[in-house]
DNA sequence: ACAAAACCTACCAACTAAGTAGGGTAATTT
DNA sequence: AAATTACCCTACTTAGTTGGTAGGTTTTGT
């Protein structure tokens, strides 16, 4: 499940998306209207600024915006930035990949087959799903 | 990602399926030959068991089996059950289906609609191969 | 009766989630 | 210079989950 920071930052995302006119919007406009701790959603923009998802500028008329077309801000790296892998199974993972230790042989294990299915089914969809498609005008 | 005891469950039901002809076997004998802590094991077996997918025999000669053919336990039922939703949101959830308090309708959410892909494609899969699949020989 | 085995209850240590609280620093505008 | 705002840091809380461990009870085959 996706944990609520995940959901938030998609708030916040879809948020700033929709009032890109506006130029830098202040943390505490996105938490009143998304109804988020202030200081919970603080922790979360900084997090996407770091990941080069957000830029932002201090002092008045400061605050955050986008600095990537919602085109180009992918569902995957929004979940794996804020919530972890996608995969379900570290050795399946292509982002966290740790090598197991249930199995002698990757390449034969039946678990590890079907994982890597679930796992491009998956990325099928959030690899290729942008916040474009999130706030519904693309 | 999958959790230790959903990754036990089907190391042992694997290993009770292989052993099929067997009859009934020791906790120990699976804990043994799959290095999973007995006791730990225990509570998963009882779990699988009282989800009807496990017998289990006491005294002399007991232990466990299964109580059904490889090719009618399906991964989602297992995953379910000691893993939990495989869906990505409650409000996608067939099975532990919540009420999202955050859109107001879920019929135009485009989140909600993304993440209802998201779930039948995996549903697709883990739905469709069975203890039969992992243990390679259907 | 005895031993073997599942069954059941309880507990525990470490960790994570989702915050809350508070303060101080740095950059920017007016 | 003053106000504003992001940035950064520590510490705490509350609740739940994970991955166990310990020990006693019940059932059953011999």
């Amino acid at each position: 499940m996706l944990s609520k920071k995940t959901k938030y930052a998609f708030h916040a995302l879809t948020y700033l998306a929709e009032n890109q006119d506006k130029g830098a919007v202040l943390i505490q406009e996105i938490a009143a209207s998304k109804r988020i701790s202030h200081k919970f959603l603080e922790n979360i923009l900084l997090e996407l600024k770091k990941a080069g998802i957000l830029g932002s500028k201090k002092g008045k008329g400061g605050g955050y915006y986008l600095i990537k077309k919602p085109e180009e801000i992918t569902m995957a790296k929004v979940i794996r930035l804020l919530n972890g892998p996608i995969a379900w199974l570290p050795c399946v993972s292509l982002n966290f990949y740790e090598k197991c230790g249930d199995c002698p042989d990757e390449a034969t294990c039946n678990m590890h087959l079907i994982m890597c299915q679930v796992r491009d089914h998956t990325l099928s969809i959030v690899e290729n799903k942008t916040l474009a498609d999130l706030i519904g005008r693309k």
